[in-house]
DNA sequence: CGTATAATTCTATTATTCTCGAAATATGGA
DNA sequence: TCCATATTTCGAGAATAATAGAATTATACG
């Protein structure tokens, strides 16, 4: 995983609606949810959440798949395990600390 | 630790002069590092180094104290720590994952 | 095929962030 | 006190991001 990767991980979470976005798909495992469901829920209106759920695509953060006219979202657990593994071991000190 | 100060401490990260600089004094352990050196090293001039160092503090990411002349930086591990935290236990799944 | 539903892409507007030159503040030493 | 050093704050411009209305694509079903 490179630095720029990190950064488009750290950008896609740093901002509100996508936080809780992204907190929604993680309470909704890997059943995933359908985009309109993610809107309502949070209030966001569809065009804006599409906005935001492609840059958690980009950032590889979710997955999306076709269910008839839904496309459904899910988390990628593995992406975000790597995020933090980064972070860990980057970012989290040689001194005591972090273990 | 809130969510706002989550996506603070995140967007503080996502910026690569950013990270650059927070990983450059995670280096450099609880000895720190002078402004003036970080700027040198990372080739950042000074006003914007400055100005990403403040996001870096209201992030509660670094502390500054003074020597002298010079404001010496270091890294705060204690809430890299507490942001990594919080990242794993909202944003890391009850699949199997994570752990 | 025609219509309805689900979601995205397009376009424009506003807001925020980044960068850097210039000016200001704080400290130390002659 | 006066000057040099270290760093920050101010001010402005350029780049990037967020929001939402309108138009478009994709699928389902009568």
């Amino acid at each position: 995983m490179e630095e720029k990767d990190i950064i488009a991980a750290l950008s896609a979470l740093a901002q509100d609606s996508r936080l809780r976005v992204f907190r929604l798909l993680v309470t909704a495992g890997s059943a995933g949810l359908p985009a309109g469901q993610i809107a309502e829920e949070l209030a966001i209106t569809p065009n804006t959440l599409s906005f935001h759920l492609s840059h958690l695509k980009n950032a590889g953060l979710v997955v999306v798949r076709r269910d008839g006219r839904s496309l459904i979202y899910s988390a990628e657990y593995g992406r975000m395990r790597a995020v933090l593994g980064y972070l860990t071991e980057n970012c989290c000190s040689r001194d005591p600390c972090c273990s």
